[in-house]
DNA sequence: ACGTGCGTGTTACTTACGGTAACACCGAGT
DNA sequence: ACTCGGTGTTACCGTAAGTAACACGCACGT
């Protein structure tokens, strides 16, 4: 009958595509984001055109692949966000949760912060703002829903909570990447610095003896 | 003789250089960071191998390219960052400053924050961390150094000057690169938002009613 | 039993780009 | 007149994305 031969189709169709998928995670995992086409399907055993039936292009690979290891790791970070805690320490775990995650896999996460890359064709089109990588406006997206169903921020508080939401973010992100690349200090020393960031130790500090302060 | 002799070919060169990166930064303007050598020798009514001659490789060209528009941007920066005024008034403007940067020349700016694209060989080997733009590493390490130099932070105030250099600088990259896409707002709400966030409003904020704060 | 699709796989190709080798012109110094 | 260094060219290589065309195998209706 069709549909239990359509079902049983989908079913092997989709087991093939997670083959590959685990596959391609391998070789990005050895190769960075410069994993080619070719280098993927020969380590999942077959050749190229394969890969395009079942993803269209390289960025439908990627993004493909990039999804997996987003979900992933927005998953830790709800639950961190979610634990039953006080707000700083929270604040605090989903930091170290993020860092201990890209301290633990760099080559995926270069992966997933520059997916877009080697593309020499097609993607003229698209505008500015796309190009940033889907794993930073998912976060900040996410963050930006946490901020606003649980910070009572007065009027224009939706607003302001998606603004904090991309912008916290971006901070915890080019912290992270800054620090993986130079280790000027342990992780939880990073994580408390940033932390009092957030909480306005900028703004608190006083100014240096012999001039305005910044 | 020989010494006027190389100043003169020195001054020469030097011009051609010049004439070739404002070539390269029409079509940059024109195509992204997806510019081609091809294309841009042809703006330059020249050939390949004469960029190659002259800057080496793609990489070379694009960081002389780069410095260009880096120097310029953190000139700006620095101007609005030494402005006589309060803290906070000189932070919205430094904010203000380099999000009107990144709306006046979107193309620019995104060749900067991705300058290291398209590469298939030799960028095998550089490490994690140095995939990021140079721009927001350079402004990260300025701001560092005026949060250090004007900032009594206290013992450990060095360390923390540079974490914050690099999550602030990250947080308006990606707030920018965000309302770039979007536009939910005006550039002077962006800018008082994310000063607040800056200022401690995160954790000056009160729990909505019906649950734990964020 | 036999063709007929259809999904799965392959080889071989095109196109585009970064990068380079080899050759051609041209003006200055001996 | 002859070389020499700088500027320019054409023509090529290697590699990677993406595709067209062909080949095998297996369930299906007749």
């Amino acid at each position: 009958m069709d549909t239990t031969q359509r079902t049983d189709q989908q079913k092997s169709a989709d087991r093939r595509r997670r083959e590959l998928l685990e596959a391609a995670d391998r070789v990005v995992l050895r190769d960075g984001p410069q994993a080619s086409m070719n280098a993927i399907a020969a380590e999942a055993g077959i050749t190229k055109p394969i890969l395009y039936r079942h993803f269209g292009d390289k960025g439908g690979l990627y993004a493909a692949l990039a999804k997996r290891h987003t979900d992933a790791l927005l998953n830790s970070l709800r639950a961190a966000l979610d634990a039953p805690a006080e707000r700083r320490e929270r604040v605090e775990a989903t930091l170290d949760t993020y860092l201990a995650a890209i301290e633990a896999r760099p080559q995926v996460y270069r992966f997933l912060m520059h997916p877009a890359e080697g593309g020499q064709v097609g993607d003229q089109g698209f505008d500015v703002g796309k190009h940033f990588a889907p794993l930073l406006r998912r976060m900040g997206e996410e963050l930006a829903q946490v901020i606003e169903d649980r910070l009572d921020l007065g009027p224009g508080g939706q607003q302001l909570a998606r603004v904090w939401g991309h912008g916290i973010v971006g901070m915890m992100h080019a912290a992270g990447d800054w620090w993986l690349g130079e280790r000027p200090c342990s992780r939880a020393e990073l994580v408390r610095s940033l932390a009092d960031l957030l909480w306005g130790r900028l703004a608190a500090a006083g100014d240096k003896v012999g001039g305005p302060g910044f």
